[in-house]
DNA sequence: CTGAAAGCGCTTACAG
DNA sequence: CTGAAAGCGCTTACAG
């Protein structure tokens, strides 16, 4: 059987068929292509009307082959980051790099790694230059492939390290800490005086840092930081954060919540409680995500630029392999959107 | 300012240096490379001992330029689907794809592409010869290009098309009627008699055929099935269709949600209203997704496969690849996961 | 500003 | 079962 694919397959019209319809060699073609400015004006058009009549596409793999470069950047995606979380946020980071990307020459393969460790074959892909660079979306643990990675080809990660050995590397993040304070200088500036919070997984950078805000405004307020419970994003586990924290000290007026997800466990909770919100019990999440709209009252949050934060890390991988010099660290703003919850 | 993995970065080892470490040809290092049979077994032990001391590794754009094959999959996502849905379903489905990818030496290239149309750029790229076949994940719009793209390399869909014209395409689905109509059945076995629906938008095929189902199953019973209101997959639409339910009929005792999140939606609003679940009103949902179990009470719904999709859609589409003969629909199971909902 | 020529690292008939 | 040779479609010094 012939599938139709095959059928109406035809030759693509290469290089070669290009120079010779208009006229010059092939070396001019390929620098017209190449957006040379060393080609004379008419020649130039003359060349890309041969392109834009024979529909001309060139090579990837010839091309590639010449340059000595892949013109491919890999995406690495820890696998629960895409399973699990299955998470706005994460899907904004990625098509934030799309869009960084689309106007470059540059195609993106789709790596999952596990979190533990990275396999073989996705290692000797990776180290075995067929791809130019790398953007590696949220945390990881697998240190030393990703140093090891870092040393061998540009590299951007998402995420401020939580290893101090990979301070070096060039990442993109937000001021989780300033976007903690913020959250909870607002409830403070409300009258709240008895603050929880309840946050991420302890192996998690954004997670510490969002526990230190919350931890510094409060000092700053000269009010003891000591209302801490622990979730793992999952509204499940904001959930019972809550229990706990309500279960530790029924006087407690407001919760900063490290995630939108967890807000919407905590807000069932109080709730199910008979305990209203903002009212007795006032609310700040993290993320500014679909979620924070969905619940009842909506959430007040500290909105993270994520689709910018994608672009932000294609923008400065880009600047990497061209050679340019590119800020190692690039931290950008986060802002509190008020909504219901406080 | 020379960055550090320009400066560690050496040439790798090519085929003709396996060649001669080898002490064989480079068309002998090209057959043991690639599998053939047609080797003498001490020459193919020789030239992977080489291959492992030299670790070398094939160079992927030469390959291609050589075979006429790119060795890369499009992975084409429908913007919206990874943005707004930042779903879980669609998150296991590339999971799925992935694992289903990896034992080849296919790549996957990441393409978003906007519901309404595809970019010129990523049309040129995609059938200008840069990826063997592509996975479309979700439903698309776009008809004309998705046929022209089908005409062209193998393609395989993610969900029955909505078009009739495209029902020669591959595609690999969920028999969303018979999961919908067990859903219904088992409403119906618990005694239930009034039962509505909650359902998708109606330019989805998936949500129309969910409603197929429950309609079958309460015309099977000799029931009217009128009780339908319509969201859009989200958890907020899913909460005023649970509203516009009640209004239109009180008696109402239960309800098939074609979406999980939905359905956590449609719980929220029968809580506020203080009707008791599964007791008053009987709730089914649709996915199995991990919405389904932060819910409370943990809700009762109908399991897709979504991983074991992904992985069928990568299959399919590689047998396409080799020019084996493949089903042009795959249709998986639904299965009832009973909890606590209904 | 332009062209001829070499070369990128593979695969693949073709001989043997 | 194995090798020599041509060729895949580009880029890139090198001359001019």
């Amino acid at each position: 059987m012939i599938a139709a694919h095959q059928a109406t397959r035809r030759a693509a019209p290469t290089l070669e068929a290009v120079a010779s319809a208009a006229g010059v060699s092939r070396s001019t073609v390929s620098r017209v292509v190449n957006g040379s400015t060393q080609v004379r004006p008419d020649v130039v058009d003359a060349v890309n009307a041969a392109i834009a009549r024979l529909d001309y596409v060139p090579n990837r793999a010839a091309r590639s082959l010449a340059s000595r470069q892949t013109m491919a950047i890999a995406l690495i995606v820890p696998e629960e980051a895409a399973r699990f979380f299955g998470d706005p946020f994460f899907a904004a980071i990625v098509h934030g790099i799309t869009r960084g990307l689309e106007s470059s020459d540059y195609v993106l393969n789709l790596q999952l790694a596990s979190r533990t460790s990275t396999s073989p074959k996705t290692k000797k892909y990776l180290l075995g230059g067929n791809v130019d660079g790398a953007i590696v979306v949220s945390h990881h643990s697998d240190v030393e492939f990703f140093s090891e990675l870092d040393a061998t080809i540009p590299v951007v990660f998402g995420g401020r390290p939580f290893h101090p050995e990979q301070h070096s590397n060039y990442f993109v993040d937000v001021d989780n800490a300033a976007g903690a304070a913020l959250a909870t200088e607002y409830l403070l500036e409300k009258g709240r005086s008895r603050i929880g919070t309840i946050s991420g997984p302890v192996d998690m950078q954004a997670a510490n840092d969002r526990t230190t805000g919350w931890v510094s405004a409060l000092n700053g307020a000269g009010l003891p930081a000591d209302l801490i419970a622990y979730g793992d994003f999952t509204m499940a586990s904001g959930a019972s954060a809550m229990r706990e924290l309500l279960d530790r000290d029924p006087n407690l007026d407001a919760v900063f919540v490290a995630s939108d997800l967890m807000a919407m466990g905590a807000i069932s909770v109080l709730r199910e409680r008979g305990i209203s919100v903002p009212e007795q019990v006032s609310l700040v999440g993290f993320d500014d995500s679909p979620a924070a709209t969905s619940t009842d009252p909506q959430l007040t949050t500290v909105h993270q630029p994520s689709t910018e934060m994608g672009l932000r890390m294609a923008h400065n991988l880009l600047a990497l392999l061209a050679g340019e010099e590119v800020e190692r660290q690039s931290i950008l703003p986060t802002r509190l959107v008020v909504r219901d919850s406080a």
